[in-house]
DNA sequence: CTGAATTGCGCAATTG
DNA sequence: CCAATTGCGCAATTCA
């Protein structure tokens, strides 16, 4: 039932994993390295930040290095995010649950009371009945229910 | 809003990562290897699993790998599972939001009808009232709402 | 103890 | 380019 019992380092540096070929395996061959894809083109390549990226990218760089803890950092955000997120439905589920409950009981109590009214409804018109035909007790006895 | 745009290769065999020293780094260092703790000990130690699982087991090691597959099996079962069961609360969610709208619809129905008939008895109550006392109008106005 | 199920975490590909 | 998402594998734990 312990939930946070996990806690490398928070700083990671532990994971310490080599990575040799990450992912690209038998996909898509990254090209090792791209010389200068053009040359004298356009507006003169930035830095050379587009080589990086077809480059492997060392594991070793900085770049990658704040690339990465930054990435881990979203990651962990977006998972907390979701997590709230989830248990923030769950929580909705009991809201309506209990609003549903209280709606029956009050249809119930409605219901009810309508019964009574109709009753007294039919009472009064057997009285009437009574005092204008003092002999039928037969044709009136139906009742409605509204579904 | 494209979905599913990942599929490194579904047998894995793609990440070739090669974790030095996966995550025990600076928790707790776990013993290279173990030579024999209880040499003259015990029960004399069964097989000789307890210490794979001390002596970093070998990522080559054909037991390691298939525990690794079974194990990512597993987790791809369980999220898989996690992921349904979000879904059917969301689910649940519109569900209760219907039947809470069908609920309220008919309380107010209920309401309706209710507040009819309390007219006409009202106006019953006036007629019998004048047929009886032809002159009082004022305290029997009242209404009740229940809440 | 054993194997399956969970869970936190980091990586990389995508998406926005 | 950057942050947010998402699928995935690893390892530690928890369950059964």
């Amino acid at each position: 039932m312990s939930k946070t019992l996990q806690q490398k380092s928070t700083t990671d540096q532990n994971v310490s994993v080599i990575h040799i070929q990450p992912h690209t395996s038998g996909l898509q061959q990254v090209p090792q390295l791209i010389p200068d894809c053009s040359i004298g083109g356009g507006k003169a390549s930035p830095p050379s930040k587009q080589a990086r990226k077809n480059a492997v990218m060392d594991r070793n760089s900085e770049e990658y290095r704040q690339r990465r803890e930054r990435n881990n950092l979203a990651v962990k955000k977006s998972r907390l995010k979701s997590k709230q997120k989830a248990q923030d439905t769950l929580v909705r589920v009991n809201q309506l649950k209990e609003e549903n409950e209280r709606l029956e009981a009050k249809i119930k109590l409605l219901t009810k009371e309508l019964g009574v009214l109709k009753d007294l409804f039919l009472e009064h018109a057997h009285s009437l009945a009574d005092s204008v035909q003092p002999h039928s007790t037969e044709s009136s006895t139906a009742k409605q229910e509204n579904t």
